[in-house]
DNA sequence: TTGTATGCGTTATCAA
DNA sequence: TTGATAACGCATACAA
């Protein structure tokens, strides 16, 4: 029994073939098999073959540690996301996957839940692999370990948020004129009385929804006070469904006839307690969402909502990390993508 | 200008301080720094601290493909999943690094897309990181890949599929118990002709919930042309909003009073299409989906649904993959979990 | 308690 | 065209 065997059988585990067990195999050194890898036409077609043969009768696999160890970086990028179960940052990641693939890079996906010290952990993880790029909807756009990380050398791009000054490069959607679209639209559909669903106002994000709907609203000249704003714990469903019980035990002087929700997932809720309990959508509250999110344009009374370009939105984020990596000359880039209303029936009726 | 810095400015990245830096730095060597990070008892508490200190000064980050290769194993997990936008898959990975986590293993999160070229270049990608062990959903249960993966040592769980025999841990859950509650269910509120909307058949699962269904519907007494198989093309929401128009389509006394759907994006767009075209859920049509996502819960008429265990589906794929790569007596499970019904407005009324 | 030396698998340099 | 060898960063066996 071989070593190999032995530590199989006790293991249960064979040691993968390394270039040397290839080398040996095929009859000749272990350069020339890298060089079968690496620069195939520095090595004599009758070699090649031979060495070839080897690796598959071997079942060789390179290993990307050494590899990575060798060339002092590795070959793949990762996504650290907010929040998996959210479509919005599935479809962002996928983007993200396909551009990395592209440039045959591979993609670690990560998620840190919205919680700061998972999130910690994430990338302190992915500093360990040496990943060449860290893309990132961080939990604190402002947090001092995305400077860290930079600091010692690995490329960061923030998605889906924001940062002041260049100094980083970054990817998103202009939320305020989002915020703006969607009120302004409700304007045009004749409410006068708004409710703003959304919180924690903690969320870039969902300030700047805010700050465009409220500037959308006074440009239009209407009273301050008939723009309510909903403050929720999260941006979830059950907080929409919560929501809709507030706007439901507001005296009918007070209640307003539409809402603007700082995204899908809310909206949702928010049209299910609102259907449930026998209003209808748009007549007694008209409703319009952020994201459109599939399942936006699935709801029973289609969604209204405004649209973010979630592939995009990966891949650009994908390409500024790579021009980061790559290039010398780079420069950092804000990019920021503009918003689109996709009007349903939830506010057309 | 020394190396370091040298290579800083051309390159742009400065070169990470390895545990040599680090050595120098706390003026001891090594192997020092080493037991330091591994077996901080065998080292005085000064030095400890001195070293500790030249760490934190450098901003050392261990090196995971160095200490990879060292071991000739990695401390990471991967999850290649089909579909990361059925919010069904992204849970059973929530549950999968969760308890990844808590043994202190990373995970990878890939996708196939339910393309099986994809796939097999995740694989290919995966097993060059000598990932300790691949867990899969894939496109095709029977496919050779995944046991030529195995023959070359890495393990393999398969997630949410099964396979013939007893050679490779699996975890899943009863499709065909499912069927059957559902048809139950439906057969106990008085329907007696019913549709099965779901394909392709070619995928296990569909078939599995399919014959549940029929079987429910045989044991029933019933006469089987009353159970209507209506096929689809994929299991989405489009699909379901097309399904809706057929069923729309037949005449009155071939039409079902209520639909039974494979999984609960096939039913949001059933639902969808039944609503908008006026007909009345569950009174007109009732419908029944599968997998009880968080969306389902939220339509507005909330769908009934079959739940499985989606956390615990990925906590325990994950609990078998770590057993196999850490235990020599490791015996290849096959854990099948029971669904449940959820009971919602689209059958009660 | 600490230091020295070796090897993991790969690639690149240099010599043959 | 091919072969021998050093180096990447880390962990360990062994020596001091």
């Amino acid at each position: 029994m071989n070593r190999a065997a032995m530590s199989r059988a006790k293991a249960g585990r064979p040691r993968p073939a390394s270039v040397k067990d290839v080398a040996s195999r095929a009859g000749v050194s272990v350069g020339t098999v890298s060089n079968v890898l690496n620069r195939p036409d520095r090595v004599s077609e009758a070699t090649r073959q031979r060495v070839e043969q080897a690796m598959a009768e071997l079942g060789f696999i390179r290993n990307e540690s050494a590899r990575q160890l060798r060339a002092g970086k590795s070959r793949s990028l990762a996504y650290v996301m907010l929040d998996a179960s959210n479509p919005f940052f599935t479809d962002v990641a996928m983007g993200i996957e396909d551009a990395a693939a592209r440039a045959s890079m591979s993609t670690f996906l990560c998620h840190s839940g919205g919680d700061a010290a998972r999130e910690r952990t994430q990338l302190q993880l992915l500093e360990q692999q040496r990943v060449q790029g860290i893309l990132i909807t961080p939990v604190d756009p402002g947090s001092a370990v995305i400077d860290e990380i930079r600091a010692r050398g690995t490329h960061v791009v923030i998605v889906d948020r924001t940062r002041q000054g260049d100094t980083i490069c970054s990817v998103s959607v202009d939320d305020e004129l989002g915020g703006r679209l969607a009120v302004e639209h409700l304007i045009d559909r004749g409410h006068r009385r708004v409710a703003f669903v959304g919180g924690p106002h903690s969320i870039g994000q969902v300030r700047d929804r805010w700050a465009g709907a409220s500037e959308a609203w006074r440009a239009a000249g209407l009273p301050e006070d008939d723009l309510v704003r909903l403050d929720t714990e999260r941006l979830s469903v059950d907080e929409g469904r919560v929501a809709g019980q507030r706007i439901a035990g507001l005296s009918t002087r007070r209640r307003p006839t539409a809402a603007f929700c700082a995204n899908d997932l809310l909206a949702l809720g928010l049209l299910q307690q609102a259907v449930t309990t026998g209003r209808r959508v748009p007549d007694d509250l008209a409703i319009i969402g952020y994201d459109d999110i599939e399942f936006a344009a699935a709801a029973a009374v289609p969604l209204t909502s405004v649209r973010q370009p979630r592939q995009q939105l990966g891949e650009t984020a994908a390409r500024l990390i790579l021009d980061e990596t790559d290039n010398p000359d780079h420069q950092h880039e804000s990019v920021v993508f503009t918003p689109e209303l996709v009007a349903r029936r939830s506010t057309l009726g």
